[in-house]
DNA sequence: ATTATCTATAGATCTATAGATAATGC
DNA sequence: ATTATCTATAGATCTATAGATAATGC
C-alpha cells in the first residue's frame, strides 16, 4: 500500500486516465466509480480523497481526452508535411474505421460523448468547452495562419461534419451505410474545403 | 380503469411518445421505467405487458421520434417552394436555437441522441438505421429527384455537418461559441450545397 | 499526527416479476 | 376465462460515507 503524495498524485492519473478510456468506450454513465477503481487495482473507498463527487472525474476526464491530433500535427511538421497534406491527413485519420471502432482509444471525444455531455452539469460542459476551443483552433490554424474569419468557418464547418459523421456511422449497424457516411464525408471534405497549398 | 383491446393500444402509444419525448430530453438512460408510467398516468406494474424489455421501448421510441423535416417537406410542397428555399428551411430550421434548447419537441433524435445509440444494442441501433435511411432519402431528393451520386453525397456531407453542428452547439456552455457554430455552419451549407433552382 | 487506502454499508436508485383486482369479451 | 392495470417487492445496481488500518512525514 503506497500512501506517499507522489504516488497519491500517480494514483489520481491513472484514475483519470482511465475514466477517460472507458467513458469514451461506455459513455459518461457507463462506468462506476467501483468498477472503475478496481480497473485501476484500488477499492472503491478512496475515491472520494481524490475527487469531490462524481463530477468532478467526469470533468477531469474530459480535460484528460487526447484526440490524437496534436501527434498529428507534430508528425507534419516533422515530416513538413504542407497545409493541404496536413488536412487530409486529419481528415482521413478521423474517419477511418480504427478510430469509428475504438473511440477509447484516443478517440474524439466529441465524437463519443457529445450528446451526453449536451445534458450534463455546467463543469461538464465547461471543461468539453475548453477542448471544444483548442481543436477549433488547431484546425483554424490548418486553414490559414493568420486565422481569417474564412478559416476559422471553415474549421467549425469541417470539424462539425467529422463529429456528426463519426457519431452516425456508429449509430448505425449497417456496416455498409456507415462505410458509405466515412467514406462520402472524407471526400466531399477534401474537395470543398482542402486548403491551398502555399504560394511560395 | 380501461382495459379493452382499444384502451391498450391508446396506452402502448401514450408510452412510446412519453418515452420519444423524455429521452430526446434527458436521454434513453435518463428516465426509468415508473418514472415513465407515471409521467403517462399509469403505474409500473403494467409496463411488461406492452413491452419485453427496456430495450424493445427504446427502439419502438425511437421509430416514434419525428424531427419535422415532413412538415417542412409538406409545406414547402403547398406553398411551391423551389429546391434552394426548402433546403434553406431545413437547414435554418435544424440549426435555430429552438432546436438546439428543445430537443424534446420533435427535435431530431441523431443530435440528440447519436452517441448514445451507439454503444446500445442492435435491436436500438437497427431502428435508428431505418430513421437514418429515410432521412438521408429525403435530403437526397432536395439536391435531385432522380438521386445521383452526387446528391446523395451532399445530403450525406449535409446531414453530417447538421448532426455535428447541433451537437457541438449543445455541448459547450459557451452562448457566444455556441451561436457561432449554429450560424456559420448554417451560412457554409448554405453558400457550399445549396441546390441550383431547377431550369424551366 | 496525518492521510491514502481498505472493508463495509446506508440509502437511493432501477429493471423485472409476483400476485391481486377489476374490467373486457367470448 | 382472459387480461390490463394495480400494489408490492426481490435483486441488482450505484453514489457517497463511516470507521479501521498502515504508511508517510513532521
Amino acid at each position: 500500500m503506497g500512501h506517499s503524495q507522489d504516488s497519491k498524485r500517480a494514483t489520481h492519473e491513472k484514475v483519470v486516465a482511465t475514466a477517460a478510456r472507458r467513458f469514451r468506450e461506455r459513455g459518461l454513465g457507463g462506468i462506476g466509480i467501483a468498477d472503475l477503481m478496481k480497473d485501476v487495482g484500488l477499492t472503491v473507498g478512496g475515491f472520494y480523497k481524490h475527487f469531490a463527487s462524481r463530477g468532478e472525474l467526469v470533468s477531469q476526464a474530459i480535460e484528460a481526452m487526447d484526440n490524437g491530433w496534436d501527434a498529428l500535427f507534430a508528425a507534419a511538421a516533422e515530416r513538413g508535411q504542407s497545409k493541404p497534406q496536413l488536412f487530409d491527413a486529419l481528415v482521413d485519420g478521423y474517419l477511418a474505421t480504427d478510430h469509428r471502432d475504438h473511440p477509447e482509444a484516443s478517440g474524439c471525444l466529441f465524437g463519443a460523448l457529445s450528446t451526453e455531455i449536451g445534458r450534463s452539469e455546467d463543469e461538464v460542459r465547461a471543461a468539453a468547452t475548453g477542448k471544444l476551443q483548442a481543436m477549433l483552433g488547431k484546425l483554424t490554424a490548418v486553414f490559414d495562419d493568420r486565422r481569417s474569419p474564412a478559416a476559422r468557418a471553415a474549421a467549425i464547418l469541417t470539424y462539425s461534419a467529422l463529429v456528426g459523421a463519426i457519431s452516425l456511422a456508429r449509430a448505425t449497424n449497417d456496416e455498409s451505410l456507415s462505410q458509405e457516411i466515412l467514406a462520402t464525408v472524407a471526400k466531399s471534405l477534401k474537395r470543398l474545403l482542402r486548403p491551398e497549398p502555399k504560394h511560395g
